[in-house]
DNA sequence: GCCGTTTTCGGCCCGACTGTTTTCAGTCG
């Protein structure tokens, strides 16, 4: 049965070879953000399709529906198998060359009659098509910059690599004579897991000093662009970077306007719309001509549009703005919301620091539980530990806590391994003497879908545990998590009451956004923890809380953000 | 191909930038 990657897959697939084919280009949009929409979906389009509701899905109509059951009925699709006849599949990675689009793609294709992207390369290389209509010496030397930087770069960024590197750069641009403010914008002040590029805005009523700096920015090895009011850049590892200016007095309508999704000011521009206003990036034009409206700051753009603010976080095209009409925006949790982190670990297994200094570091960030969930015996590599080790780690945690006095509470917990085959590492009577049990998977991640669902839910049902922690066991940017059937676990998770962990590690940001929000409607709790193995990781939680919040989660659905006494007593009322 | 509290047909964002062009086409976000 097709999963929900498999199938956005396909859709993807259908629009670039469309695109190319040259079909209209509203349908190839229809079959991407039919992709998309299966991306973000946070249930199995199996699930719809059972019920037979498959058109509930946003972007899916009675074609892709077909399309959808057609694909997890018998795992092939006949309009693309046809489609694949008449433009060849290979072509489709020529989109991912920068400088290449459909229209070159085709016109190079039936040209030339090559279709693998080595032979474009070797093309190139040997002149041939400078000569092609519309091309010249540069566009080809584009393509042939375009394949290398391909292999240079891997794919999305991390946000935890993205958000650093923008906040430098946008440490740097403020300095620039005239600059007023710089800010993220797209993906990246959206805080997504993950990022494409970095998207820059700066504020500043001259424009040339701010993209001379850019083009000059440390590690910066390829100047993609330069215009009045746009450069765009590549730094040596691949990551590029796109920085915008304008007037400080249009500052609000261009960030919205960078902000994006592109979904979320679609929206905006058909409310707009709607009042006789066209909305861009410079301002709100009048249809029906009379003075432009300018907005110096975000507040205004919303205002203007009648709608309360709405975090960058929720701009995803999923409800917001209906819900800011409405006035039913959810008051979203903050990082100073959050008291305890529930999973820290220390040198009594694989972290670098003593169990009181990393609770002092947590408590001097404003932490007030920290759980000590050292790792189990049959993670070896990480000296897991026995439970005669358990015993003394336990004085270890009253003596410290007497030098701590109330400054934090400890908790003895353990991050217990979930077996392949879905026992936990300690007997049961074990694990009901421990404060709090974390259960997560780091071995056999590849077992089949039916396999690994099920040994998740054995670990579920196990009514000792607490919290599942980092439940798919993605890394970013390397490993996909495990082949979940995540309508199950969450069905499972729902009728147990267990506590589902989004890790605010960036590699991992697992659950997220999407499953944590249906984590949510289906009541839930989310735990967010650091998975601390040194000091500075305390910081990530950061992150952690920026998925919550693209969750649309409050402090209510956060355990960590509940009071100490709600939190203790919790944990009690669990498997007893 | 999708979508609709004005619409079941006719929209679907559009401006910046680049390169190849003599006024525009393609790419990108």
């Amino acid at each position: 049965m097709m999963n929900n990657r498999q199938l956005a897959d396909t859709f993807t697939l259908i629009a670039n070879l469309l695109e190319i084919k040259g079909e209209i280009i509203y349908k190839t949009l229809a079959y991407r953000k039919a992709s998309e929409s299966l991306m973000g979906l946070g249930r199995e389009a199996s699930e719809y399709w059972k019920e037979g509701k498959l058109e509930d899905i946003p972007g899916v109509g009675k074609a892709i529906a077909e399309k959808i059951d057609e694909l997890l009925r018998t795992g092939k699709l006949e309009f693309l198998e046809k489609l694949k006849k008449e433009v060849p599949e290979e072509l489709a990675a020529w989109l991912a060359v920068p400088s290449l689009g459909p229209k070159k793609i085709a016109m190079i294709w039936k040209t030339l009659g090559i279709t693998a992207l080595t032979q474009l390369e070797a093309a190139a290389k040997e002149g041939k098509l400078r000569d092609l209509p519309g091309m010249g010496a540069k566009s080809e030397s584009a393509i042939l910059e375009g394949i290398a930087s391909l292999s240079r770069r891997s794919g999305r960024i991390p946000l935890g690599r993205a958000y650093p590197l923008a906040q430098e750069i946008i440490r740097t641009l403020k300095k620039v004579k005239g600059v007023v403010d710089a800010a993220p914008a797209g993906s990246l002040r959206r805080m997504r897991s993950t990022v494409g590029d970095l998207d820059i805005l700066v504020a500043a009523k001259d424009s040339a000093p701010v993209m001379e700096a850019v083009v000059n920015l440390l590690g910066v090895s390829r100047v993609l662009g330069k215009g009045e009011t746009k450069s765009s850049i590549e730094f040596t590892d691949g990551v590029r970077a796109q920085v915008w200016v304008h007037p400080p007095e249009k500052f609000g309508t261009a960030l919205q306007y960078a902000t994006g999704s592109k979904d979320h000011n679609v929206q905006l521009r058909q409310l707009a719309l709607d009042k006789g206003l066209s909305l861009s990036e410079h301002s709100f034009a009048k249809v029906k001509g009379g003075k432009e409206i300018f907005c110096a700051t975000e507040e205004e753009v919303y205002e203007t549009l009648g709608l309360p603010w709405i975090p960058p976080e929720l701009r995803e095209d999923r409800g917001e703005v209906q819900a800011a009409k409405a006035n039913k925006l959810p008051k979203l949790i903050e990082l100073k919301d959050i008291k305890a982190d529930l999973q820290v670990h220390s040198t009594w297994s694989d972290g670098k620091l003593s169990m009181l200094e990393m609770a002092r570091a947590a408590a001097k960030r404003g932490i007030k539980v920290i759980a000590f969930t050292d790792h189990s015996v049959s993670l070896g590599v990480t000296g897991g530990l026995s439970i005669e080790k358990h015993k003394k780690q336990a004085a270890e945690i009253r003596k410290i806590q007497k030098q701590l006095g109330d400054e934090i509470l400890v908790l003895h917990a353990s991050e217990v391994e979930i077996k392949a085959d879905g026992s936990l590492d300690y007997p049961d009577e074990f694990l009901a003497s421990l404060d709090l049990v974390l259960a997560s998977m780091h071995t056999s991640l590849r077992q089949p879908r039916e396999k690994v669902t099920e040994r998740m839910i054995k670990a579920i049902r196990n009514p000792h545990v607490h919290i599942i922690g980092h439940p798919t066991g993605r890394l970013i940017p390397d490993r996909e998590g495990a082949d979940l059937d995540m309508d199950a676990i969450l069905n499972a998770a729902a009728e147990t009451g267990v506590a589902l962990e989004i890790n605010a590690h960036p590699s991992r940001l697992d659950l997220d956004d999407m499953y944590a929000r249906r984590a949510k409607e289906l009541g839930i709790p989310i735990s967010i923890n650091t998975d601390s193995h040194s000091e500075e990781d305390f910081d990530n939680l950061f992150y952690g809380v920026a998925i919550a919040r693209r969750a649309w989660l409050t402090k209510n659905d956060v355990i960590n953000a509940w009071s100490t006494k709600k939190l203790l007593d919790w944990l009690k009322k669990r498997g007893k």
